[in-house]
DNA sequence: TCATCACCTGGAGA
DNA sequence: ATCTCCAGGTGAT
């Protein structure tokens, strides 16, 4: 119970992780799956339409992961900055779709494009008296139309998401298995499909398949780890990562911050860029 | 294996 | 007004 009060809700909701969600007055209301979520902060309240729980991972030992990563000073100050802040565990579908969706985007931007899908192809329902739209099924999405995704404002990222769709539809990807699996065997897995590179199999796995050794590297994480961590990691460049710059400045990453390192990077990415004053949701 | 480049779209800044 | 650049990258050459 007091673990749960310690969870911020907002500082949470607006940390790159999720898309789909909406301050109505004092309350978040969010789509997860299959499932509407309203979040309510004080008191603590988190009401599910269907069996979604441990969207916060309560279940993770917070205080021995918050002695792991805060090892490190930079980390230490970013925790203490966003003591409230949490990995999520997502709806593995959306997930998947949204960062396949987050490529060359923004935040803005990527929201919009995940509203129109739930709007063209998700079902319609009801929980306590808000009207939204569920994500999309696999099977749904698999088998739409390209005009239909285009218009939904994906641009090229439209052939993607069918793709993607289909494999998960097909059952070539089950997410239930690379939950199950190690790291770099989902890692691997996730990046055959059209769409999926280093980046946003990172994300996936971060936040929807408990690999808390997943480490998305982006431009704010690369501007992270220039800024910061310079003389840590001999594979920090400026320019944009090849693919086997990344595997290998990934590999530096976990040896130093650990078997939580997924958590760092979540702290990190709030912190720099709430200093740079960026927008969230 | 690496370096370039194009890519839908929307918004910000010159 | 029009253009350029960038935004949580990836794929093709």
């Amino acid at each position: 119970m007091q673990k749960t009060c310690t969870i911020d809700i907002e500082t949470t909701i607006n940390s790159g992780q999720v898309f789909l969600w909406n301050k109505i007055e004092d309350q978040w209301i969010g789509v997860d799956g299959k499932d509407i979520l309203i979040l309510n902060q004080s008191p603590f309240r988190a009401r599910s339409s269907g069996s979604t729980s441990n969207f916060f991972r309560e279940d993770d030992n917070l205080e021995k992961i918050l002695s792991n990563i805060s090892r490190d000073k930079i980390v230490r100050k970013a925790v203490k900055q966003s003591p409230g802040l949490r990995l999520v565990r997502q709806d593995p579908f959306q997930c998947y779709i949204s960062f396949i969706c987050s490529s060359n985007s923004s935040i803005k931007n990527i929201k919009s494009m995940l509203e129109n899908l739930c709007k063209k192809f998700g079902t319609k329902r009801e929980f306590n008296g808000y009207k939204l739209h569920l994500f999309p099924k696999p099977e749904i999405l698999a088998n739409a139309s390209m005009k239909d995704l285009i218009g939904c404002k994906l641009g090229f990222r439209a052939k993607y998401v069918k793709e993607a769709s289909q494999v998960v539809n097909s059952g070539k990807i089950d997410f239930s298995w690379l939950k199950k699996t190690d790291y770099f065997t989902a890692l691997e897995s996730l990046k055959k499909i059209l769409g999926i590179g280093n980046k946003v199999a990172d994300c996936i796995l971060l936040f929807s398949l408990d690999k808390m050794d997943a480490f998305p590297i982006d431009r704010w994480t690369q501007r992270i780890l220039l800024k910061y961590y310079k003389k840590n990691f001999d594979d920090v460049i400026e320019k944009p990562l090849t693919e086997k710059k990344y595997e290998k400045l990934h590999e530096e990453i976990v040896k130093y911050f650990g078997p939580y390192a997924g958590y760092s990077q979540q702290f990190l990415f709030k912190m720099e860029r709430d200093l740079n004053k960026k927008n969230w949701l």
